[in-house]
RNA sequence: CGCGGGGUGGAGCAGUUCGGUAGCUCGCCGGGCUCAUAACCCGGAGGUCGUAGGUUCAAAUCCUGCCCCCGCAA
């Protein structure tokens, strides 16, 4: 069986690796145009077309899959199209372009968190439990039906950064058992409950927005949100005017310290003592800062920031 | 030439506007107090102030070039 290997980023370059070290032959990379990076906009391009130049593999870059696309996918003969985080969807007739279709390995448990950052969203939701989907793709947003889904757990601290890894060696997992039985024409795949496609939550694309800080909000959900976002694109406020990424932290709790204590703070004051810091949230909820970065500066411990304010410097977020 | 912040002993910062050889909070080393400690007290080591050059009696501070780090935007 010929395999054609679509994807983006660094996890999808690492399953093609693993791909590529299998007893199917992948014959072609679709991946994305090389993009410009960083403040001096270097074109730089995608880790699947690093890791394809380095396996020797053909490579077509595109952002879209059209016509002429289309065209060069057919001619390579492959029978089964392998997707990973390509980072744009297919229509009918780029589905149709090869024998077997396409399967992609997505990082939810199906039909949850459908979309561009699942991830990142299950985490930002405190969900307990996440997963690892392989499905039959079809026109729709991860709406086709399922082969084979690999579920687990989302330690309490856990980030997407720490979790992507994982999720990563799971899908490696998971194509090395269903790959076989596709090849063998035992594949069986299950649609997707049509309630559950309409009910549950979509892991739409993060925006800046989304990576706001509302200090309004409780201490736990912040902190769900800040391991949700980091590493890409980190939570953050502002701290006189200047962003102000949270990279880590974590919440004392649902407790209401403020009525606890007695000493009201504003919400999103901060509080120094001797070798912490915590920033005051909605319903009396503490949320201490563990990792931070100001604008200009490198990532430092919140203890080392703290440290260099000075002593007139008012510290409240806005 | 996209916008902006920054490079000062191991860490985080102040000092640069109005030039005069370096300070704060920690850390580290030694000693003391204490049942004990992230507490307190005493003492100590550690810095060519990113780099090259210029102005000056004198530059971390003024001028010029270069290197590096970071936030925003893409």
């Amino acid at each position: 069986m010929k395999i054609v290997f679509a994807g983006t980023p660094a996890n999808a370059a690492q399953t093609l690796r693993a791909l590529a070290g299998s007893a199917f032959e992948v014959v072609a990379v679709l991946t994305r145009t090389d993009a410009p990076v960083g403040r001096k906009k270097i074109l730089t391009p995608s880790p699947v077309a690093e890791a394809a130049a380095e396996l020797g593999i053909p490579i077509i870059k595109a952002n879209r899959v059209d016509a002429e696309v289309r065209g060069e996918i057919e001619a390579t003969g492959a029978d089964l199209g392998v997707i990973v985080a390509y980072g744009a969807l297919l229509d009918q007739a780029a589905l149709d372009s090869l024998p077997m279709g396409w399967i992609n390995l997505h990082y939810s448990m199906l039909p949850k968190w459908r979309g561009a950052a699942p991830v990142q969203r299950a985490i930002m939701a405190g969900d307990r439990e996440t997963g690892v989907t392989l499905f039959q793709l079809d026109k729709g947003m991860d709406t086709g039906p399922i082969h084979l889904q690999i579920p687990t757990v989302i330690e309490p601290t856990e980030t997407t950064a720490d979790l992507l890894p994982r999720l990563t060696e799971l899908g490696i997992t998971g194509l090395a058992e269903l790959l076989p039985r596709v090849a063998a024409g035992m594949a069986n795949p299950k649609p997707q409950d049509p309630e559950l496609l309409k009910s549950l939550p979509t892991a739409d694309k993060l925006t800046r927005k989304d990576a706001r800080i509302d200090w309004q909000e409780n201490a736990v959900e912040i902190e769900n949100q800040i391991r949700g976002l980091n590493p890409e694109p980190m939570a953050w406020t502002t701290l006189e005017d200047e962003t102000f990424r949270i990279l880590e932290a974590r919440a004392l709790g649902a407790t209401d310290w403020q009525s606890l204590s007695g000493d009201a703070l504003e919400i999103g004051a901060l509080k120094i003592e001797s070798a912490r810091t915590f920033v005051s949230c909605g319903n009396g909820t503490l949320l201490e800062l563990k990792l931070v970065q100001p604008a200009g500066k490198k990532p430092m411990s919140s203890i080392d920031w703290a440290r260099g304010l000075t002593a007139g410097k008012r510290v409240i977020y806005v």
